[in-house]
DNA sequence: CTTTTGACTAATTAATTTAAAAAGTCAGAA
DNA sequence: TTCTGACTTTTTAAATTAATTAGTCAAAAG
């Protein structure tokens, strides 16, 4: 089936918009600025997308979609446990960077964060990432790398620690909004770190 | 040398605060209400501490000071290098309970957190649990419990693991203003995994 | 019939003012 | 030396107003 023209133009405004929420973050981006982009009436924006956060939405749809593509591209392409974490380790610091903006404003967002649908997408996020997480320490236990932990709950306490880190990190050590090269770098020091010990701790001896 | 009486009432005054504090947090805590739970004038509190950034300090270096001496215990009774770590997750988490709305409206406080007496108490919080660790896992390294992976980096990723996961779980399921049950339950469940998984990490085979 | 728009209203957010509360001071009493 | 009531100053909260932005719609354009 070919793309309509509707889908591409969807497609479009979703890429101006992108750019401005990566840049911006949602909060300081108006429905007119993106319009303005595409030379658009306003009017026109709310033709194709019925609200604001149904646009804010579909953009988070799309960086989810493409951050859980390159994480599996990543365990896809590793030559042994310990790289293929180390390198999904590389793409959530990567989407980090580009995307930090975007959360930032939870606060005071004009935009309702707590809509259940915000919720469902997160929740999807987390619920693949643990599936490919546990699929892939289930292969290394196949090929007797790993020891017979069960796969789920170690794939869940990485997943946890990952995040936990990356949180910490920021809560402890973020003062301005923009975030600074070197908080990204203490992450990956750290995360790396607690890699090595962790995977030290379900290698096979 | 005896306890002056001057150290005494600040002892008392120190006292009532933290009820209070510990309570109902620091920013909705004031001076006239520490005063009348001692039956005593305001102008009396300011007699015995300068304002309320001194007396919120002297708070906080008492229960500081606790915090790192049952720590300590727990490290010094523990039977194995485990149940030394698993000891301390449970003084950390009754401290949290204990202790959590003190951290409570940090954003809108009328104290200076920023303060940089603050900072100096947590950083020689940290430094202090940092070389605690440390010694910890030396002990057991001679004991050739553990491999002999650096004592000082492997304290720091535990303890960022540890300052992680508790944050995440904070930032990730936190509503209400007063913590639940069961977000005590999810970090003590979760770190206990994660601390399982590190121990067989930095144990020799 | 699909898409676009300018001109509109409704809802949010920001800025300003005003009122209340709490921090902090001080001369003098106990 | 310790304590207090009465005071001033500073902060925070509430109320008001102004400005911005989200969202609508009838009608035009293709």
């Amino acid at each position: 089936m070919s793309v309509s023209a509707t889908d591409q133009k969807q497609e479009q405004i979703i890429e101006a918009a992108l750019k401005r929420f990566a840049h911006f973050g949602v909060a300081k981006t108006t429905m007119s600025e993106i319009a303005d982009d595409l030379s658009l009436s306003k009017a026109s924006l709310y033709y194709y997308f019925p609200d604001k956060t149904a646009l804010v939405l579909a953009v988070g749809e799309n960086i989810l979609s493409v951050f859980l593509d390159e994480q599996s591209k990543a365990l896809a392409n590793a030559q042994s446990f310990e790289e293929g974490i180390n390198a999904i380790i590389e793409v959530r610091i990567c989407f980090g960077r580009k995307y930090f903006m975007m959360h930032i404003g939870d606060g005071q967002s004009d935009v309702n964060t707590a809509d259940p649908k915000f919720k469902t997408a997160l929740d999807h996020l987390k619920q693949t990432e643990l599936d490919m997480m546990a699929a892939y320490i289930r292969q290394y236990q196949k090929e007797k790398v790993l020891k017979d932990v069960d796969a789920k709950e170690t794939a869940e306490v990485l997943l946890d620690v990952l995040v936990g880190l990356w949180i910490a990190e920021i809560h402890i050590h973020q003062k301005s909004f923009v975030p600074t090269n070197e908080l990204f770098e203490r992450i990956r020091t750290k995360t790396k770190r607690m890699v090595s010990i962790f995977c030290d701790g379900i290698k096979r001896n």
